[in-house]
DNA sequence: CCATCGCGGACAGGATCTGTCGCCGATTGC
DNA sequence: GCAATCGGCGACAGATCCTGTCCGCGATGG
């Protein structure tokens, strides 16, 4: 522990590890004098790591918040828990959240020791991501994810077999720009030199995707931001379903049951309003049960329809 | 730019940031000469980091995966991702997860910039974690759950209200040793003074939890390990329901819609068997709801009446 | 008041770091 | 093949730094 660099790091991941350490017992783990610790704090100080220092006899040092998260070290199972926890965050959940996290994901993948991606894999097939049937559309793989996301930040021609909303899977070399999460699902804006033109991609119809090697130079995008490219191609074809129930239950209680899934205003002391927006039917029936009470279906129809078709499956499963 | 332990630091964020990286380009940024840049990626070396580097036209540096994670350093935005997703990940999810989650929460959560703390409470109501149906229990705040992991941690002493079974409310002053994530609860192991015994808590029944900032001396664990501690404690309160069912679809179809939430057998070519353990018989409603297909339940009977009261909810919300 | 602990200046010897120069080997494109 | 490009490496000299030791100071808690 003789290379002052070395020291640094190893005293911020000491640091971490716990909240307080008396200065010998630093320096004793660093095997330096105190007189040299407290040099190397001060070099972690001139970083722009806040480390605090209280003297007395209940003193030592202490890593505190400060305007930058200082460079963190994690050990070999925090670092399986980090990586599938971003991909459960990039795959499901909130697109604020979902574009950040492939982005830390794309640090973190690429030097993963190899063991510990086995790990992330065999965890990743146990690991409960956003409830699958909340969308219509098959969840996207997050290792595809990553790799669409390497590919735009390295520059580098990406291959890949695309099945268009058309129906015949075609092979498409692009070279991708930005990848943008749009409504629960993923969309790659790429150039496609065959074509000579910008395109984008839906993530969830890709399959056998793979980095050429082959780098290449950024273009300017003709749009003024990635997202509202892909929005200018797609909003012809959304199609949402607003779905609107009314629920015989206290509004403080629907929201503790389902709060997280769908809006609720309240509409008297023992009645509110649900409001929930999608393109799958079983997935309000879903939200509808898990109420427990008695509620009333508004719009649509057929929302009205697919609840009489579980009651009727639910029936007879009961009944045989 | 000129001190070669904030040039490491530097060095390696920007490796983070790029995965091709041109020997000049880093030597621009770094201020240094391309001679000094080798050496730093030398040192870089030398502590364990796999720098790659391939000579010619098209050549660069690159950082390979290693041995070891190297120190992460991130944005705002992807530190905001990582602890929200780690949170989930602690909150939810599988048991193998949620103790190495925590245990990252605790490195990153106190150096979190104040900024970025309020980021992570916005989006945490925002996301999704685990459904909250799928267990009878009420789920545990991430933010207590770190807190309790850093005061075993810094062995800190800790004050909460404790709810026991029984029901009344009382003030505890305990010495934490250890949290124990088992079957979707935690429970924290600590040696309480004014009883002068060790006893276990669950998480979900403290309020008010605050650290004293009083440190005390670890003591011996008088048993194996904190889990076996626990877990002896709670055997003979343990009462999981076995569910079981038939579905009249290929296993295939079954796995794909919902397993990840239970065990799918095969039984033929369009017949297979569900098994899955629980404590709230909405779950498997749930569950069987979403295989879109027809099913017979097996065990246990009381799935049987719940399933007829979803039935006749919907059949009524329908007809109302 | 005292013990403990962090702070920081001074100093000297030694180790390290840096840029420059030169040359080599690998790779790619012509 | 040949040239251009790029990383690797050894050597060198001067500047810089790093380290342990010694010292007194100030803050804290008992």
């Amino acid at each position: 522990m003789v290379d002052p660099t070395s020291r640094a790091l190893r005293l911020l991941s000491l640091m971490q590890g716990r909240r307080d350490w008396a200065g010998a017992d630093l320096a004793g783990r660093l095997g330096v004098s105190l007189r040299t610790l407290r040099r190397d704090v001060d070099r972690l100080r001139e970083l722009g790591y806040p480390v605090q220092a209280r003297p007395g006899v209940d003193g030592g040092y202490r890593l505190a918040a400060g305007a930058a998260l200082p460079p963190l070290v994690l050990d070999d199972d925090e670092a399986v828990a980090l990586t599938v926890g971003l991909q459960a965050a990039a795959a499901g959940a909130d697109a604020g959240m979902a574009e950040p996290s492939v982005r830390a994901l794309t640090k973190v993948v690429p030097v993963l020791p190899a063991r510990l991606r086995r790990r992330v894999e065999a965890l990743q097939a146990m690991t409960v991501p956003a409830p699958p049937w909340s969308d219509g559309g098959p969840a996207v793989d997050p290792s595809l994810l990553v790799a669409a996301a390497q590919a735009c930040r390295d520059t580098e021609r990406l291959e890949f077999t695309y099945t268009a909303a058309g129906g015949r899977p075609a092979e498409r070399l692009v070279e991708p720009h930005r990848l943008v999460p749009l409504g629960r699902r993923w969309y790659l804006v790429a150039y496609d030199p065959s074509r000579g033109d910008w395109r984008t991609f839906r993530l969830d119809r890709m399959a056998g995707l793979r980095g050429t090697g082959a780098r290449f130079a950024a273009r300017p995008l003709p749009a003024e931001d990635a997202a509202t490219f892909v929005r200018a191609g797609m909003d012809r074809f959304r199609t949402p379903t607003l779905v609107e129930a009314v629920v015989e239950a206290p509004a403080a209680v629907v929201r503790d049951r389902v709060g997280r899934w769908v809006r609720v205003t309240d509409e008297g002391p023992d009645r509110c309003r649900l409001h929930l927006e999608t393109d799958d039917l079983d997935w309000p029936a879903l939200v509808l049960g898990a109420v427990r009470a008695e509620f009333t279906v508004v719009a649509p129809d057929e929302l009205r329809v697919r609840l009489a078709e579980w009651s009727q499956r639910f029936a007879r499963a009961v009944a045989g």
